[in-house]
DNA sequence: TTGAAAGCGTTACCAA
DNA sequence: TTGGTAACGCTTTCAA
């Protein structure tokens, strides 16, 4: 028996696996599959091991296990805009939940919508052989996208479905969605419409959604009054103070589109508390059927998006791909517009 | 030059160091140096090498270099309890950005308040080496206690301040914060006064800022007419709904102290628009300083927390910890009451 | 400044 | 059902 269990002085002082096969009498291959559940042992091997383990308490060392099995770590790398931003949080809980629910961990990287600092974050995550990768958006600096596509690691695009994915794509069609909210906008006999929106959002994820809206608009014969991209964080007191500035300039827009809902609830309530009837006076539509919407004295006008839902697919089709099953490039996780009561029916056509 | 360089059939198919060592017909050793920027080689060594890095597109492999050395992660654990709640992801964004930002990566754990769900998560970031660990609250499980304990990587508890850590703490005193916003209610007239929260909050990292808040009621004369806490997640529609509840079983209330900013705000919204002027029917007071805060018609008496502050803070600790140096125990970020516009001075006393 | 050899703790592989 | 041996990809160590 000497399978290199002779003593020697270690670095470490850790009880390791050769400690326990020694003290059991086995050999450390055996003390390994009794541990991993490995068919090949006796009963009362086990029983031997097992013992072992629990008087010297050893703890596996899972960086040892991983790098020599060439596997990989339960890690998966997650990659999102913005944590002050409620609709990616939702996503991000749902990932996170299966994820952990599954033996897997999540490594964060809230990009603030930086590319420099995600390929950072990407090649450091990379370089600890994660077991999968989630990113938010299709749009990914070259770079990246070379980073990504090179990777031996399954990845997961989410937000915005993505037709030719570099693996796998979760999310909605936002160009449909906001196609369908713009056209949405045009029947309800809005004419002079208007769109306020972040810097972040017309640059990055919501482009296609934008693109959509403005074409349902142009297409069913309404005018765009006027965009208003603002520097800041798509949060209630923007869309406050937007709405203010947009109302001066063009103060003869019938209805406003928000990139989401919490801009739309602080411009709802800029409106109503400067004199303004919604949606008599103005036209209120928001995007992503927000907590906020429940409380306003008005049901918001918006589009749902099942955020938590499209975090658990996106966490399923990798755990799928990890385990060998078939799973789909694409999957539509589907948005459904909400008429609610702030965007009213408009007979008053401009004459 | 041997060094194992030879050509071998490997399982891996990856570029590792060997491949950039042989074709900048260098050893492995000085390609490793090179990378590591350690001292021993020459510029026209150090190009060449870089050259080949980038011509082959060689990612490191830290799950084998942290093994050979050693060595702990990068990662850091960070423990919170729910994705759905502002102020969480607030700190979270706090810890992320400082964590990022110097190399280190946060491995999430939304604990849903589940303590079995906890204990597994630590066991398996444990087992990976992890450089520290950021955990929300100061109450564990026993047995989560013991694994804290005798983890040999620095924790930092955050939230409540902990006199007496497990080994850092970063926070604010709750009890004292709940403490000023109970004097404040008493201070400003109000005699009959109700809680609302959720089951979270209670059994929880809420728990000594409630007791606070009592003790200030109780020593200041006047009476808490009713306790609500609801099984529910601390948001808008919570708010709004529980505070019709309360108000049903106890018109008789005077002022209401809400869990969070967002539970208040419903309860404003139920007020206002079922005919109740705040603050002269009832009084409404929040905490956290949220977002939501800044657009409703009048503002919010809430407490600010420097929740992103308190994050990076912790973050931090865990840092100068990592390298050696001092930090302190516990570190008290503070809180600050804003006197808004919902909870009036009231002289109407119940004669 | 450079390189060869010896591990690090575990699992894969094959032989018994 | 077992065990020995050879990796895994890197760093440490020591020699040149």
């Amino acid at each position: 028996m000497t399978d290199g269990l002779e003593k020697k002085k270690r670095k470490s002082d850790r009880v390791n696996l050769a400690d326990v096969a020694r003290a059991a009498g086995v050999s450390k291959m055996t003390a390994s599959r009794v541990l991993n559940g490995t068919k090949g042992f006796s009963p009362k091997t086990r029983e031997r091991v097992l013992e072992q383990v629990e008087k010297l308490g050893y703890v596996q060392n899972r960086l040892a296990a991983a790098f020599a099995s060439q596997g990989k770590s339960t890690f998966v790398g997650v990659s999102i805009p913005d944590l002050g931003n409620e609709v990616f949080t939702q996503v991000l809980e749902g990932i996170e939940r299966k994820l952990n629910a599954s033996g897997y961990q999540a490594v964060l990287c809230v990009s603030q919508y930086d590319g420099e600092a995600t390929q950072e974050w990407l090649e450091t995550v990379l370089s600890w052989q994660p077991a999968g990768l989630i990113v938010t958006g299709r749009n990914h600096a070259p770079a990246t996208r070379k980073l990504l596509k090179s990777s031996a690691v399954p990845v997961v695009e989410i937000w915005d479905l993505n037709s030719s994915p570099l693996d796998m794509s979760v999310g909605i069609n936002q160009y449909d969605a906001g196609y369908a909210m713009g056209q949405y906008m045009v029947e309800t006999g809005h004419q002079r419409v208007g769109y306020i929106g972040t810097h972040h959002d017309t640059a990055h994820s919501a482009t296609a959604r934008f693109e959509g809206w403005k074409a349902a608009i142009r297409t069913g014969g309404a005018t765009i009054v006027h965009t208003h991209v603002v520097q800041d964080t798509p949060g209630f007191y923007t869309g406050y103070y937007a709405t203010e500035q947009f109302l001066k300039s063009c103060p003869e827009v019938d209805a406003l589109f928000y990139q989401n809902d919490n801009l739309a609830a602080g411009g709802f309530m800029f409106a109503t508390s400067h004199g303004l009837d919604v949606p008599n006076d103005i036209g209120i539509a928001g995007w992503g059927d927000l907590p906020i919407g429940a409380i306003l004295p008005k049901r918001l006008t918006s589009v749902h998006v099942p955020h938590l839902r499209m975090g658990r697919v996106a966490a399923e089709q990798l755990l799928m791909s990890l385990s060998g099953e078939p799973s789909s490039d694409t999957i539509d996780v589907g948005f459904k517009l909400i008429p609610g009561h702030t965007l009213g029916r408009r007979n008053d056509t401009q004459v």
